[in-house]
DNA sequence: CGTAGATTTGAGTTCTGTCAAATTTTGTGG
DNA sequence: CCACAAAATTTGACAGAACTCAAATCTACG
């Protein structure tokens, strides 16, 4: 999954506000009140929610082409995108607007539909990573998805963006900050993974992380990039 | 949230296949290969999925008027949804059947959308009710939905199904069956709850489950019936 | 009324959380 | 480019919640 084809983000575009981010910048996701629907263009962006005066949680991460409708988060005492990679875009656009464009343009419909679809499958993919997993699986899941999301092979292995702060990914797990970080501690003394320069990782390969996770399947299923295929024709 | 209105639902019956179900009846989610969408018509459904030889969970719990694509369920091993009440009625419907009615009539376009983006909510509302709560409060989650779903006053106090075994509840909770029994026992010693009979729990009020649970606002905010007022005019 | 399956409960184990101190990294101003 | 303060990370020691295993009950049903 990533941009959708030239046509339909001319389309989009012309009804959005590109709103371009930096390292800790964060949007809101309720404050405008309307139902809005945010589009990543590039960057990798963590959907961050606030239900108690201190406890946060980390749902999802985004990355460019994924679609979250604000009306599928929860109303959450806060909701925000907050960006993961130092820069970053994301379109913000009205969801009536969308509505209307949607009803005019079955391709456009089914573009935003499935993309929505995906994010809710997304969630869907979390809530058994969080429920059936250990600690180590858990960490080896993420990192798997930034993996197949945001891996590159060099001669050193295969490097890829990490994000995400100790906190983020405890966040993200449903796991404590001191115990990620023991987590990576052991994964590093093991050889699975190893530093590769400011927020970014490698490891040898792909196979080495799915070996780590039980449900290395289902991630790949909704997180590798799709064999070279024209989207809808 | 209800079932929709009259008009609306007339125009998608004339595409559904209607199946009745009984209690430990199962519809799988999967088998026709195509992409299907579900609503519920009458009656309480676990939606569970099976990701490994012998681990199952259960995503989420389906009421009247729930709306499931298959498409945002990721391919696991097996899917399906599972009658919890003695009797209910499940509608099928093909979802690129569904597409062309939605781009022909925007108000059955809204509903279904609508639909679809409360569920991908719930699916965020368990992974915090999984991730930040612990035994007792998730336990008093689930009792509480179902409370709100089903529960009716009575002299005896606030009576609801409790269409779930204590597997099932385990499988929903990411506890253990063991330790949910643990959880129930304590509870109904406190007189939190009390047993009233085949497949029916009682307690005082709403509010004593709420005092339970952490995140009652949220839980409250999806599923707690809607003032009356009609939908969509 | 007996059996298979579900539930309950106890005892012991394990994984993760909590707290605190040490260490490293990051960002900033000279 | 360097020094420093603030923030993030690491790590140890200990506590607790939940899991596992197994035995005892209980229930649903034929």
């Amino acid at each position: 999954m990533t941009l959708p084809p030239e046509p339909i983000l001319e389309q989009l575009e012309s009804e959005s506000v590109r709103i371009p981010t930096r390292k800790p910048q964060r949007i809101a996701l309720a404050p405008p009140a309307t139902d809005s629907i945010f589009m990543i263009q590039s960057g990798v962006y963590l959907l961050r929610v606030k239900w108690s005066e201190d406890r946060h949680q980390i749902p999802s991460l985004l990355y460019p082409g994924d679609c979250l409708r604000s009306a599928v988060v929860p109303p959450f005492e806060k909701a925000e995108i907050a960006a993961g990679t130092d820069s970053g875009e994301v379109w913000r656009m009205r969801w009536p607007v969308i509505t209307r464009m949607m009803a005019a343009d079955p391709r456009l419909a089914r573009e935003v539909t499935d993309r929505l679809a995906a994010q809710s499958a997304r969630f869907a993919l979390q809530n058994v990573i969080i429920a059936g997993l250990n600690g180590d699986e858990r960490v080896a899941a993420v990192m798997l998805e930034l993996a197949l999301r945001t891996g590159r092979q060099t001669p050193r292995g295969l490097e890829f963006e990490m994000p995400l702060s100790r906190t983020d990914i405890a966040e993200h797990l449903a796991l404590n900050a001191d115990t990620v970080s023991r987590i990576l501690s052991r994964m590093r003394g093991s050889g699975l993974i190893t530093p590769a320069g400011r927020n970014r990782l490698s490891c040898a390969s792909i196979e080495a992380l799915v070996g780590e996770c039980p449900i290395a399947g289902l991630i790949r299923s909704l997180h590798e990039p799709a064999p070279a295929m024209p989207l809808a024709v």
